[in-house]
RNA sequence: GGGCAGCUAGCUCAGUUGGUUAGAGCGCUACGUUCACACCGUAGAGGUCACAGGUUCGAAUCCUGUGCUGCCCACCA
């Protein structure tokens, strides 16, 4: 490498922007992201938690990805075949919705007046547009997936995955079709899932209505009186229920709660008792009532629906709690989830009452076309002129409202498609117990546990037209012979009766829907199929499956799936399911839960409320490693991240805290510079030409000063390199013998102990545990000691070989433990080493092969366990002990830093002869004059003394002592001195101490207490002696 | 209502099976720029480990309880 120019000298300033462009160059050039399954090699893989297409990148994806991709770079440089699978999401009703919304305020259209085949064209559109955006995101972050790969889950590829998977659920009589109660967003027209709804309190009412019993016997009640908070629904009741056996009930309601009192502190012991007083009073008042009730129930008698006049039955139910209330209940089975349930085990029929777009349908009678609203009222106000209203009372109502479009929820029966659980949990329940599936951290394993082990069908069909339309078709009129008949030989045909004389065919086959059977035509369901059932199969689907692709056989399962705690069960445990009922096996081995990001109120961040970090303004400002090493370094185990989130100024740069009030305005004021700038809410004319303030956050900028460290380190090293010829690495054994220096054996012992604890870090998830042993390595012990060290080697021709071997050694071995964090300055560094440190081999690399071209490709580091060596590490500890007492006397007495000062060390023969070989170290970082070392050096009288680790510091100060500044300081010493020797005294004298603790504690403590004395001993001659001065 | 987690320096967080004087980064104070780096260096100040009991020779660490914060699940005629 001797040909090689002499580098150009680096810039002062890691300039990031530049950095990251050119090294997404080099290494898509080289694809080193591609993974091609091969034989012999073993495999890591990770498919990507598809983000949404629904809008840009936030926090929490930043975080997700730079913990994939550091797994997947630190294995790609442990040399396995490793593939990141990257893709997005079409994620159903979330896009549908944005997209609508849009639609209405730029063209007034619903997606009525556009229709089904326009709608979903305009959705791919912005799919389209945002899935590029999105991966451009990854990239800029520094992802590196297999970009060779990119899927969606509503490709091609994955679409015929999802058909074929619903095929066979369907054919193995997995499939049902049912009724739910489904949340009905009478805004958009259709269901949303549960997790899209959120309850909001409102000021409502409890409203108590009369239901008279038709015909009353003597004795018997003459009417009952139902509770409601939606007196519009009972226009769909179709019962009274009442407890079987109320005193029974009673009891056992007073029991729990006796068992309640004897449990519970004090202070709610009042309130308990009130309610015990409560159900006494029930027995008391309403028993009597309540037991005719039953038996009127058992004989089948009815009540009278009021308003419609229609007959009711009065049936008996547990659902119906004598303790509460009237003790009696009206069921409405087509609009609440629990009457439902009450209605299915009763038999009693649903009556929807309601339109799909929120109005009264021809059931409710002369209320028909009214909205619910209206029809309320109305009802009220006829059931007050009736005189069946009894009382009305104030109430506070959890309300549920559609998370898309703000509006109240109505619960609407519907027929749904299920897949039943039942069978297909247990397998992915065993796969987590037994261990083949291990969640970290392993507490999130309860709440897959315990959801799965409900076995709750899954309803997987939604009222939408963007996402995989459901692959059934309906016919009617036909008989099975013909079905028969006319599929015949067809393996990718299914049919089941609906149970009222027609037939629901299932197929893989998307052109079903042209055949017509026995004249009748193929009708195909409208539905789409929740977002989350192809999410389920993502790891096989993108691997090609149905098709035994040599992808699926070399990556399939994958090794870790990385991902957030809040789609446990709604992805993770769907996809082991599915996993293991396609494929036979489980879809991962392990999964890792990170921690989320909140703001610094303990909110999470959300572009709604505008209290989050865009990841690329992070990226932008303080560059992508930053951001990476920032996030990698808050990925703690048991904790969610706090960040507090400032403005920056775009003038002036000042930051402006973050507050709940400021967070939402357009524009902002800069209090420093005066000159104003906007948000992400800005919307006004004037307020869009301000320059725009990105919300930053200042714990992103030690990452950035990371980075920076390292480049300069590098540009040290690269300075000093003149005439060096360079050449493989490989053949130093720093442990060899006498002839080398202790700061190098030191050095190849720390680099033997950080590569072994990252390493381990890394494998067990502990990323902050990672970056920290990094950071403190790269800074505190390469840069701040080892670097300074070098100096005067460096300026030694006969010794400037050795050092720069290992200043490059241990650059070299920092930048590949640090590049899987922080790719891009590391590979900037790299590429500059290669040309200028040439053919630098490491004893890990392959000695055949040349140096990696890229860092993204070189070998993960693995020093050889001989290098660790503890007594060295020690007996650097010491000498870095020793010159920080002689800095820390030099700052106390003021001395100024370019003047050296005598100081001269009394040390125990072995001490004395370890350190000096550093004698001149000594003197070059504590910029002083060494001028005696061994055990029985003394003090001069104008000395400040400083005991460390068995040694006596002696800084002649002469010419600058500070006596008053030396009484206070020895003082102080003193005083902590016999503070810690007094406690320790306590300790020892204590006889069961002695008696119970084990011996070496015992003796640890008496060694320390010695020590301790020794150096008070010291420490107090010294301050008589300046006492003494002042004199 | 059930469950999980957290409470350690001004802020954000570490603290490995209980064992010296509880650490880091940022911020703060003082001093320092011909020296790889001011996105820096040297030194310093700063903590009743939420609270109350208990176990132990010894508790930030283990147990019980309390308070506050956040999250998940269920439910609310």
């Amino acid at each position: 490498m001797d040909d090689q120019p002499t580098p150009p000298e680096l810039p002062k300033q890691y300039d990031h922007k530049a950095a990251q462009a050119r090294c997404r160059a080099l290494w898509d050039a080289g694809r080193y992201w591609h993974a091609e399954p091969a034989a012999g090699r073993v495999p890591f893989s990770i498919v990507i938690p598809p983000p949404n297409v629904t809008g840009a990148l936030h926090l929490g994806h930043a975080l997700n990805n730079t913990l994939q991709d550091l797994l997947v770079r630190t294995r790609r440089m442990q040399g396995f075949l490793t593939l990141w699978m990257p893709g997005t999401d079409h994620a159903g009703i979330a896009t549908q919705a944005v997209v609508e919304r849009r639609l209405l305020e730029e063209e007034k259209q619903s997606r009525h007046d556009l229709g089904r085949e326009n709608l979903v064209g305009r959705i791919w559109a912005w799919k389209e547009q945002y899935e590029k955006r999105i991966l451009g995101q990854l990239r800029d972050l520094g992802a590196s997936c297999d970009w060779d790969r990119v899927r969606f889950t509503l490709d091609d590829q994955c679409a015929a995955a999802v058909r074929e998977a619903f095929f066979r659920l369907f054919s193995k009589g997995l499939v049902r079709r049912g009724k739910r109660l489904v949340n009905w967003d009478t805004f958009l027209q259709t269901a949303v899932s549960d997790d899209e709804v959120f309850h909001e309190e409102v000021k409502g009412h409890f409203w108590h209505i009369r239901y008279d019993v038709i015909d009353p016997r003597p004795g018997e009640p003459e009417s009952v009186t139902v509770a409601t908070t939606r007196p519009e629904t009972l226009l769909g009741d179709t019962a009274v229920a009442v407890h079987p056996a109320p005193a029974a009930a009673l009891d056992a309601a007073e029991e729990a709660l006796r068992a309640k009192r004897a449990a519970a502190p004090a202070k709610e012991q009042a309130a308990i008792d009130r309610e015990l007083e409560d159900v006494a009073a029930r027995r008391r008042d309403l028993l009597a009532g309540l037991d005719r009730l039953a038996a009127m129930a058992r004989d089948g008698r009815e009540v009278r629906l009021p308003l419609l006049g229609r007959p009711i039955p009065l049936v008996a139910d547990e659902w119906a709690k004598p303790e509460m209330g009237s003790g009696c209940v009206k069921i409405t089975p087509a609009h609440d989830p629990n009457d439902y349930e009450v209605g299915t085990r009763r038999g009693l029929p649903m009556l929807n009452i309601l339109n799909p777009d929120g109005t009264l349908n021809a059931a409710a009678g002369p209320y028909a076309g009214l909205t619910i609203q209206k029809a309320r009222t109305k009802v009220v106000a006829d059931l007050e002129a009736a005189g069946q209203l009894v009382r009305v009372e104030d109430r506070v109502i959890e309300l549920a409202h559609s998370d898309r479009s703000k509006t109240p929820i109505e619960p609407y029966l519907a027929d749904q498609w299920f897949i039943r659980m039942d069978e297909l949990a247990q397998p992915a329940l065993d796969a987590v117990t037994a261990g083949r599936v291990r969640i970290v951290p392993d507490r999130y394993a309860r709440s897959y546990l315990d959801w799965l082990s409900e076995k709750r069908d899954w309803p997987v069909s939604r009222q939408l037209w963007w996402g995989h339309r459901i692959p059934i078709w309906h016919v009617e009129g036909v008989t099975e012979a013909e079905l028969e008949k006319a599929f015949a030989g067809r393996d990718t045909v299914a049919w089941r009766s609906d149970d009222g004389g027609g037939w629901f065919v299932c197929s893989t086959d998307e052109s079903l829907g042209l055949e017509a059977v026995g004249g009748r035509p193929l009708v195909r369901d409208p539905d789409v199929l929740d977002t989350w059932f192809s999410s389920a199969l993502w790891p096989h689907s993108t691997l090609g499956w149905p098709a035994r692709t040599a992808e699926l056989a070399a990556f399939y399962p994958t090794s870790t799936l990385v991902t957030s705690r809040d789609i446990i069960t709604l992805w993770v445990a769907r996809m082991v399911i599915m996993g293991i009922f396609d494929t036979g096996e489980i879809p991962f081995h392990e999964v890792y839960i990170h921690p989320k990001i909140l703001d610094r109120y303990g909110e999470t961040m959300s572009k709604s409320k505008g209290n989050g970090v865009d990841p690329l303004d992070v990226i932008d400002t303080l560059g992508a490693d930053a951001l990476r090493f920032a996030l990698t370094s808050m990925a703690t185990e048991t904790q969610d991240v706090r960040m507090p989130v400032e403005f920056q100024c775009p003038g002036c740069g000042h930051l402006i805290e973050q507050t709940v009030q400021n967070r939402v305005r357009p524009r902002i004021d800069c209090p420093k510079c005066g000159k104003p700038f906007r948000t992400q809410w800005a919307s006004a004319e004037a307020d869009l030409a301000l320059p725009r303030g990105p919300a930053v956050s200042e714990r992103f900028e030690s990452g950035r000063n990371f980075s920076n460290k390292l480049w300069n380190a590098t540009r040290f090293v690269l300075m000093n390199l003149e005439g060096f010829a360079g050449g493989p690495l490989g053949g130093f054994d720093p442990a060899a013998g006498a002839g080398v220096p202790l700061e190098d054996r030191w050095l190849a012992s720390r680099l033997a102990s950080v590569s072994r604890e990252v390493t381990a870090a890394i494998d067990q998830y502990r990323f902050a545990e990672a970056a920290r042993q990094l950071y403190a390595f790269a800074w505190d012990e390469f840069c701040s000691a080892y670097l300074e060290l070098c100096k005067a080697r460096l300026a030694d021709p006969a010794r400037r070989d050795q050092a720069r071997t290992m200043l490059l050694a241990g650059l070299d071995t920092i930048l590949r433990l640090v590049h899987p964090m922080m790719p891009f300055v590391t590979e900037e560094i790299w590429q500059h080493l290669r040309t200028a440190a040439g053919d630098r081999r490491m004893p890990w690399d392959d000695p055949a092969a040349p140096l990696a071209e890229s860092l993204m490709v070189a070998r993960w580091p693995q020093p050889p366990e001989a290098w660790i060596d503890p007594r060295t590490e020690t007996q650097f500890g010491t000498f870095l002990g020793v010159v920080g007492a002689i800095r820390e006397i030099r700052a106390r007495q003021n001395v100024p830093p370019k003047t050296r000062v005598a100081v001269a060390i009394r040390a125990p023969r072995e001490q004395a002869d370890l350190l000096a070989p550093m004698h001149a170290s000594i003197e070059s970082m504590a910029a002083a004059n060494l001028t005696a070392m061994g055990p029985d050096v003394a003090g001069t009288a104008a000395a400040a003394t400083a005991s460390v680790l068995g040694c006596d510091v002696f800084v002649d100060l002469a010419e600058f002592v500070d006596v008053d500044a030396e009484i206070v300081r020895l003082t102080k010493e003193v005083e902590k001195t016999e503070g810690f020797i007094r406690a320790k005294q306590a300790k020892l004298a204590d006889a069961n101490f002695a008696a119970r603790a084990p011996e070496a504690v015992v003796a640890k403590e008496r060694a320390q207490l010695a020590e301790l004395e020794d150096k008070l001993a010291k420490t107090a001659t010294s301050l008589a002696d300046f006492r003494s001065r002042k004199r």
